[in-house]
DNA sequence: CTGAAAGCGCTTACAG
DNA sequence: CTGAAAGCGCTTACAG
């Protein structure tokens, strides 16, 4: 009862000496025939590991880490983890990561560069073994990456900032080109874009795609917003004016896709089942608004980025320039049809 | 170009060693001036600053942690991130840590006590400071948390396990009060329940508060089914002949609500109009269906969790027995309402 | 106010 | 196959 502080504690934890020291030998011994990292007489390391066990013993990740200078955690910074799509790919990322005894240091850069700029460097002096990163902002991320770059491990994920770096994403150009043919098949001969967005990398692609691949009238009709629901929602509220009789809306993402279709379910309830809203990433909201969406192959996304680490070549000029340019890799997506 | 492992590859990071060397100080002075642990004469410190940023010099959080034995980092073991509930607490937890300088492991145990046991130890061997739970099982994941009772700093949230902690989260009863009201309200004199799953707390406990607050036929009238839109979808199908005439549905959370009110919409789209169904969470999902649901005060659950954390008292008898029942703090809700 | 030294708990050359 | 020793990069009593 009496005031304790925490270093006087008793030592709660077995340490390897406790263990070599009850088992009577070195502790060199015992940390070896633990980690398997060297042949140890089997009847030895069968006692040590008894002894070890009854003791509860666990090696300290820490210590081994300052040793070995590797810490078995990487870093993701995902833009915005209330976006549906990043909790599914940090589901997946964290399920492939687990197998291989590799924990996740998660950070939000809430889209904004500085935050993130902050996240990635507090990560870094973690000594994280790998950053996978989505870039929150198309230009602006650019340089907090590439002030990294002697740090050799980062990986964009999603989203693109700087060719510095490999990437792993999505084909946005084929799933933009599935989307706009679904709608013409669906008898839309006129098509707009909602959610352009020149900060992010996936929308302002889809945008770039959509301009390409919509016939020359159709392929102008575009409107930027933030990638949210709310924004979403205050443009479709008013897309009855803006673009009389066109009913074939193509929106950057989900979120936007979703919020288009509320608002002009709210202020237009008559128009609304003349319109075919299409979203993007078929997440929860594509399911909840039963639209069309693109499904990104995201367990192969998550595998990629993680093969790209392991395969990465040990070479290189040591002087942090890569032997090749960084792997640009983009899958590709499938079609979600929805009523 | 030629093979050279990482081991052989020039030293990337400057070391206190490294700024001492070139400020001809000791190494205690740089780490003490840089730190601000201890007075070091101001114009020496100024220099020492200018020298560590001119080199680029981070300190080894590694190497520190090892030293002070903490690693201003901190678990979470979230049951099911693609729950949008979990994410936005995730992010209210990140974002008040974020400011204390402490960083989060996250880890997704997917509702399976073995892989949450996997994830808790996996946390707590890497040293966290902390870990945050919510536990996936209400009974399973006891034995898990009260194993590692002898690292103190365990905080439940959301989710209950085990008396052995403490717990953050929402007054339960009286949410499903509010809803109960306020369907009778709109004139439901007949109420029932879907979505009662005793694995989970907190629809456990929702159920549990359903059945003591709705009148005696309505607190009879309970459903069973898993955490999932699937699960309330396919109850919805079914809901207008096992339940005639109750078209008051108070459902366990916004997952099943959200599949419930699909479940009715596709299959029997005539009644949609007549049912009102309720959420819980307030998440992205009640905002999708518009229906009414339940906020818990997320930003005030994370600021509770980690001021335990931070109010704890260093007493104790150091054999892991804390000194008072560990606190158990339920938050009050608020009721969202929509059409 | 500053420095020399110890030590956090591991792993791994180096000898034998 | 095993042990004694060095060392990862810090921080912090201990002396002065």
């Amino acid at each position: 009862m009496t005031y304790m502080p925490n270093a006087a504690r008793p030592r709660q934890r077995a340490t390897v000496r406790d263990v070599a020291e009850r088992a009577e030998v070195s502790v060199s011994t015992v940390s070896r025939a633990l980690s398997g990292a060297r042949v140890v007489n089997p009847e030895l390391k069968a006692r040590i590991i008894a002894i070890s066990n009854e003791m509860g013993y666990k090696p300290n990740q820490i210590a081994a880490s300052l040793r070995r200078n590797t810490t078995e955690t990487v870093g993701f910074v995902v833009p915005d983890i209330t976006n549906p799509f990043f909790p599914s790919l940090i589901e997946a990322l964290e399920t492939h990561l687990r197998e291989q005894g590799v924990a996740l240091l998660l950070a939000n850069s809430n889209n904004d560069p500085a935050l993130e700029s902050l996240a990635i460097n507090s990560l870094l002096h973690r000594n994280v073994d790998a950053l996978f990163v989505s870039p929150s902002h198309r230009e602006r991320s650019r340089e907090t990456l590439e002030s990294a770059v002697n740090f050799g491990r980062i990986i964009q994920v999603d989203r693109f900032a700087s060719p510095d770096f490999p990437y792993v994403g999505v084909d946005q150009r084929a799933g933009i080109q599935m989307l706009v043919d679904h709608l013409t098949q669906l008898g839309h001969g006129e098509l707009g874009f909602v959610g352009a967005n020149d900060s992010e990398w996936p929308t302002h692609n889809r945008e770039q795609a959509y301009r390409a691949v919509a016939g020359t009238v159709s392929g102008q009709r575009v409107l930027s917003c933030e990638s949210t629901i709310a924004a979403g929602r205050a443009i479709g509220t008013d897309l009855p004016r803006i673009w009389p009789g066109v009913f074939g809306i193509v929106c950057a993402n989900d979120l936007v896709a979703f919020g288009v279709q509320r608002g002009i379910a709210e202020a237009h309830p008559e128009l609304a089942t003349r319109f075919t809203i299409t979203g993007f990433d078929n997440t929860v909201l594509s399911e909840a608004g039963s639209f069309t969406s693109v499904q990104q192959p995201i367990n192969d996304v998550a595998r990629e980025a993680i093969s790209i680490l392991t395969s990465a070549t040990p070479e290189g000029t040591g002087d942090g320039i890569p032997a090749d340019t960084p792997p640009f890799i983009e899958l590709a997506a499938e079609l979600i049809i929805r009523s």
